[in-house]
DNA sequence: CAACCTATATTGGTCATACCAATAGTTGCC
DNA sequence: GGCAACTATTGGTATGACCAATATAGGTTG
């Protein structure tokens, strides 16, 4: 008898605290370039011993998402997109488009969006509208909101509960964010359609809030099929 | 200019330690299954401190060449085909259920096979139909109809003409075929459950056929849902 | 005798503390 | 102003102790 039960394992310490770590990455909290906190304050703040924050931090290292860097610190590395992302192999190898990509994130985003309705918990809601106003943020400053956008995209997938899922959506994150970012600029240039995009956030946060799993897959679905379209008419 | 000089600086010792314990295996000193002397003596031994041969072996556990078992030791580890594959490493990493998996291809999979519906071309129709056929022949011939079924799902993938969606779904059933082949085996164990497998890939093949993207989407939806349900029975 | 429990040894996991080593920033001398 | 030495910060290593899981051996019990 095969369970779905979370094993009930207590799992090494160093290991909780390497899901942490890696969550705070994975959610945009700590992006890449950050410094992380120091060994010995991360022990003090965590209540475990620095042997074990630093076997978390260096199963990190290993993985590639950190940096050490004796006598500075430990980063956040930016994702190498040449080598070790699939995206980016299919996109040389094959001769694979923006549009290519988008079409897949709609499989994976609509579904991912009613998964989320289901399953968000308050935290999760929490992180989604605070991406929502970093954005506003972002904008109101001048800067692109594409990391906040980011943001927004991975709280969805986070919000699944589903570590493939956050896994999937990692690469193409990753892959749209530090590989084609300028292609991807063009969306922005243009404060109607930032205007867009945020409103077509906001109907997303508020079908999840709602709990409604078809209104939020129809949620996202216009929202990607607004940015599709953007791109479709870009290149003519 | 770029040299292939060896960097001057001298390295961590527990790189150092590494490299020397990498070397064993991959000359075959140390083969799979092979127990590591324990840390204390391999401290001992190379005069270093058991922390550093520790953060050697670390290094090695988290490539996958090594296996830590509290109170025995540890162990070379027998090379995995899912070494390079992304989904492995999540599923190992984070605590992934063949469920996560499930529930992922069911967003990719249905929307693929919408745009399967859209766009296959005879050829493309032509190599379903084959799938199914090399599927009903396994399957009279006492054998597991898996590799048809990976066959068949690859084809609607290909059939989608998006280079993307054909390379994670490539991904996803490598994964699965060699990984954790068992788990599916049993989905297969019964022949009414193969009928009705077949039954539902015919659905697909005729919706596609139809160019009918909706009644395709549906199709495959029923289809991953019936798989999905007979996982989650199959724990309870 | 077989099966089961228990004590003990082995071995990886964690902790605490001290010190070494590289780097950045500051200070002070010329 | 510019260079050199000093200092603080932070990762790297060393010890030595103890915790936690596992295996083995030995004794107890049916």
């Amino acid at each position: 008898m095969k369970l779905p039960l979370k094993p009930i394992k207590p799992k090494r310490i160093s290991d909780q605290v390497f899901d942490q770590l890696t969550e705070l990455i994975a959610r945009g909290e700590l992006k890449p370039g950050d410094k992380l906190m120091p060994e010995r304050e991360l022990s003090a703040v965590l209540g475990v011993s620095r042997t074990t924050i630093r076997n978390a931090i260096n199963k990190l290292v290993v993985l590639g998402f950190l940096d050490h860097k004796q006598g500075q610190g430990t980063f956040v590395r930016l994702p190498d997109v040449r080598d070790n992302n699939p995206l980016a192999i299919a996109m040389q190898t094959e001769d694979a488009t923006l549009e290519d990509l988008l079409e897949v994130r709609m499989g994976l985003e609509c579904n991912a969006a009613a998964l989320a309705a289901r399953r968000a918990v308050e935290e999760d809601i929490h992180f989604l509208e605070k991406s929502l106003e970093e954005m506003k943020a972002e904008v109101a400053s001048d800067r692109l909101g594409t990391e906040a956008d980011v943001s927004f995209h991975m709280a969805v997938s986070y919000a699944t509960k589903n570590p493939v899922q956050v896994r999937i959506m990692r690469e193409f994150y990753d892959f749209l964010f530090y590989g084609i970012n300028e292609n991807l600029a063009r969306l922005y240039e243009k404060p109607e359609r930032i205007e867009e995009i945020l409103f077509q956030h906001t109907q997303i946060i508020h079908a999840i809030k709602k709990h409604d799993p078809d209104e939020a897959y129809e949620a996202m679905e216009r929202h990607i099929i607004y940015v599709l379209n953007f791109f479709k008419n870009q290149d003519l």
